[in-house]
RNA sequence: GGGAGCAUAGCUCAGCUGGUUCAGAGCAUCUGCCUUACAAGCAGAGGGUCCGCGGUUCGAAACCGUGUGCUCCCACCA
């Protein structure tokens, strides 16, 4: 059968991963090999795969399908994560649009709806994994709303709240309006923005000097000044020191308010003078728990104003902002407007303004925990890689870590399980049986109906226990899955949720199990598009995976987004790169169709196949074991990137460019059945080395070369080449056939031969030996009828050099060669720099210094290099002596 | 305000233990080739103040200090 021009993708890729899926290849099972798992970082479960997430699925799938092949029990975990505020944000849209109001609903009517949208889009996700190639365990999928799940979250719970680290109480918490919800430290960003500094005076009660009844403050919420409580000043600025124990009145409202001296205030900042308003700002609130003063909140959940607003209730907080700044203005309070750069926190999920809250949540203590989570990393049980950029973030975080918010208003999520009475008593249980139990013997006598807790915890707190639970930890910590795979190897996930989960994950395994949930954790980059951008949807520069696939094949995405993707660096994703992946593949498809032509016409000069060119075929098994061993070292190190080009070079330089010409058969001959057996194998070599970065072309590759058995497939195929170590005067003799050769085509263009052109070479060597191993390739790479050994230059030839040897480039016919003064030139420059490199040589040997201080070993290379150029200087002179007289 | 990382060819980056892997790779550019696997290819070439300054050293792209410029993380200055 013909073999089409190009390698075509879509032909072969749904095929070959079903046959691995029904092969049962993705399946693992504990056996008496040694495991190597990994857990995918949950993608969202109505979500998406994006580039980020193409980046990591595919480093997962690489370092598995190499496990694999390495013999190891490979075992990937897929799954999702219920994503409880992004999810429950979209749900709630899709609501909205088909007329319905969340809040008109039951949380049973909410929750089948939310089941609904996640039966119809969650499973979008995992079609698209499958479509990428990732060779994931699909029997093992889980979902962080999954029964067990959901009960393994509960009883962590409810363990943490026995053993005291789970309390509740009323704090000043981040607040998502939009949402309506309470959010955790982390979940908060920063966003530098333009903002306004208004002044704004408050009348003084009888004011020290009644010239100046007021006091001016700066403030950039004007909203909240209806919730102030006091004025505070530095208890050393001059300015307002006969202030003292007097009071202002808050405008608008007229409420009397204190003036109070602290030395948290910035004198430098404003006027000096700061309105203190507890409800809505932290440091506020702690001045206020300071001086003792009153709370008044001015803003509903929703980010209205609420009834202590007077008369801008029900009024949202920016349009409540405008309103007061111009009553104030119309006033004449407002005394100036200034322009100011200033951080705002923004919800992650909602995008909305976080407000400063105070609310009664459940948190979580977690200095305790941070302690084993950071020795673990600071003392090497658990490698980052890099290291270098990310310790440093970690460990200050966890040094200086904060309580965790757990709770979330929301219904989407596994519900907390506290039980409350009518009187505001709880109890904290794994059920209502439970909890109903645990009431009677806390609060013995009292009979009250009990209620569940309506909040949610934070997603992740689910996803803390990923790596325990997707192995049933949890739920049944005795089961085998568990003790054989966890701890699991390596973590792969974006850095910038090292202290949403990775942190967390490392704690809860030290926690719950005494025991680091992974070995290594590799931090990808983000992706970011040509121009360095984040890739977002608002800015439209976020591909689309399924659109890429079907343009390049999942093959070339994969080698696309690796070969740039520098590890721990961000990588600035370019198509072309994916185009480069399908060139790629062409240049194997095409390697693949010159291999089948030449298996295809066997050699039929009988049994005695002697091998012409053994000399290639030893190069090769040499560069192959030396690349071998290199990828090794790379996947070590986690250098995947590296590792991937690596592959790259060998394959098309060093096996299609060099290895595959120097056996080429001439036109009208067959290739021997050594030669032919030997570049098989090591086509097969090369697609198991490339497998892990491209299943699909390497399995069609595969299959495409010579007919399999049952079962027979790459991806099973557990014998990578052997690590030994190459021989190394047969790649050094590879190198210095590369550069003879390369020397003749420059040569051959320099003085305008054509490469089909028939000449002679001539060869001045001391390796004479060496020359006549490789003597048939060179022949034929250089278009040469012969390759001569010679004393001393061959006059009338254009010479070149070859390291240490003078070449030469000898006519066929009586018409000869072209005037070699061109030569002459390029090897005059030579031996110039040659000289210099020399002196520089010469210099370091002269010196004293160098002779009594630097390794001996250094100092005899140095004198090797000495006498080899002054070698290659002779040799030079000699050519060149040759061609003067003709020039 | 605190901390971290980065700066090497037009672009994106390697360069690990200071010295023959030392100034590299890929992409881009230029030149010549429709050579019987591949023109989506082949062959060849050009291209650099290794960010500036100072120091350590016999020797620095690499180590130290410093300046500059980017990037990121953390932090409650209204």
């Amino acid at each position: 059968m013909a073999l089409s021009i190009h390698y075509q993708p879509e032909k072969t890729e749904q095929q070959w991963y079903s046959h691995w899926k029904s092969s049962g290849y993705f399946r693992s099972v504990p056996d008496e090999r040694v495991p190597y798992a990994i857990v995918i970082p949950p993608p969202n479960v109505t979500g998406v795969l994006h580039m980020g997430h193409t980046l990591n699925e595919t480093v997962q799938d690489v370092l598995i399908r190499r496990a694999r092949m390495n013999g190891f029990n490979a075992c990937w975990v897929p799954g999702s994560d219920h994503a409880s505020i992004a999810t429950e944000a979209r749900v709630v849209a899709m609501l909205k649009e088909k007329g319905l109001d969340k809040s008109s609903m039951t949380r049973e009517q909410f929750l089948s709806h939310a089941y609904e949208w996640r039966e119809k889009y969650g499973n979008i996700i995992y079609s698209q994994i499958e479509r990428l190639g990732c060779s994931c365990d699909w029997d093992r999928v889980n979902f962080t709303m999954d029964d067990h799940y959901y009960q393994a979250v509960i009883r962590t719970f409810v363990k943490l709240y026995e053993k005291d680290l789970i309390y509740r109480g009323a704090r000043m918490i981040h607040w998502d309006p939009s949402a309506k919800t309470a959010l955790s430290d982390e979940e908060v960003e920063y966003r530098e923005v333009h903002s306004v500094l208004y002044y704004v005076r408050y009348r003084l009660e009888d004011p020290p000097d009644p010239s100046q009844p007021w006091i001016t403050i700066a403030t950039t919420r004007p909203e909240t000044i209806l919730g102030d409580t006091a004025i505070a000043v530095h208890p050393q600025d001059h300015r307002y020191q006969d202030l003292e124990g007097r009071y202002a009145q808050v405008p608008l409202i007229g409420r009397r308010i204190p003036i109070l001296f602290d030395p948290y205030v910035d004198r430098e900042f404003g006027t000096g003078c700061l309105k203190i308003t507890p409800a809505h700002d932290l440091n506020d609130y702690n001045l206020g728990l300071k001086h003792h003063l009153p709370v008044v909140d001015v803003l509903n959940p929703d980010g209205t104003m609420s009834e202590a607003a007077g008369r801008y209730v029900g009024e949202d907080r920016f349009q409540a902002r405008r309103k007061i700044v111009d009553d104030l203005n119309s006033l004449g309070l407002l005394v100036r407007k200034e322009e100011i750069q200033n951080k705002l926190g923004y919800s992650q999920r909602t995008e909305a303004v976080v407000e400063p809250r105070i609310s009664t949540q459940w948190f979580l203590r977690m200095q305790e925990m941070a302690g084993p989570a950071l020795d673990a990393v600071m003392l090497g049980d658990i490698r980052i890689h890099p290291s270098d950029r990310f310790i440093n973030a970690y460990k200050n975080w966890l040094v200086d870590i904060q309580d965790w918010c757990l709770s979330r208003q929301l219904w989407w999520g596994q519900q907390i399980p506290a039980w409350f009475d009518a009187s505001g008593n709880f109890v904290v249980a794994e059920d209502e049986e439970a909890a109903r139990q645990s009431y009677r013997k806390k609060f013995p006598g009292s009979d009250s109906p009990l209620t569940r807790d309506p909040d949610v915890l934070d997603t992740w707190f689910s996803s803390w226990i990923w790596p325990i639970e997707v192995f049933r930890g949890i739920t049944e910590p005795a089961n085998p899955d568990f003790a054989y795979y966890y701890p699991t190897q390596v973590l792969v996930t974006g850095h910038d949720i090292i202290f949403f989960w990775v942190a967390r994950m490392i704690m809860a395994g030290f926690e719950f199990e005494n025991q680091k949930p992974f070995s290594d954790v590799y931090f990808t980059g983000m992706v970011r598009d040509k121009q360095g951008r984040k890739m977002s949807k608002s800015l439209g520069n976020s591909p689309d995976l399924l659109d890429l696939i079907s343009r390049f094949g999942a093959d070339s995405v994969r080698f696309g987004i690796l070969i740039s993707s520098p590890a721990g660096n961000d990588l600035l994703f370019d198509e072309d790169s994916c185009n480069q992946g399908r060139l790629f593949c062409n240049k194997m498809w095409n390697a693949l169709k010159l291999l089948r032509k030449w298996g295809d016409s066997p050699f039929e000069g009988g049994n005695e196949a002697i091998p012409k060119d053994l000399f290639a075929v030893l190069w090769f098994e040499a560069r192959l074991r030396e690349a071998s061993l290199q990828v090794q070292t790379q996947f070590d190190g986690f250098r995947i990137s590296e590792a991937l080009k690596t592959l790259y070079r060998l394959i098309w330089d060093d096996f299609c460019s060099w290895y595959l010409e120097w056996i080429k058969p001439a036109r009208d001959q067959s290739m021997d059945a050594y030669t032919l057996e030997a570049v098989f194998g090591h086509f097969e070599s090369l697609l198991q080395l490339l497998h892990p970065f491209m299943p699909f072309l390497t399995e069609e590759l595969y299959h495409q070369l010579r007919p399999r058995g049952m079962g027979d497939d790459l991806m099973v195929r557990q014998s990578l080449p052997g690590l030994t170590e190459p021989d190394r005067d047969l790649l050094e003799e590879g190198e210095l056939a590369k550069s003879f050769i390369t020397a003749v085509r420059d040569a051959r263009k320099n003085n305008g031969i054509p490469a089909r052109e028939e000449i002679r070479l001539g060869v001045m060597t001391s390796r004479r030996e060496v020359y006549q191993r490789m003597s048939s390739v060179l022949i034929r790479q250089c278009g040469s009828i012969s390759l001569e050994f010679t004393a001393k230059p061959v006059p009338d030839s254009i010479p070149f050099l070859c390291g240490k040897d003078n070449g030469f480039l000898i006519a066929t016919t009586e018409k000869g060669l072209p005037d070699p003064g061109q030569q002459a030139e390029k090897l005059r420059k030579e031996l110039q720099y040659l000289r210099g490199f020399l002196e520089t040589v010469d210099q370091k040997l002269s010196n004293p210094l160098f002779l009594e201080k630097a390794r001996p070993d250094l100092i005899a290379r140095e004198r090797q290099k000495k006498s080899d150029t002054e070698e290659k200087i002779r040799s030079l002179n000699e050519s060149l002596k040759h061609i003067q007289p003709s020039t």
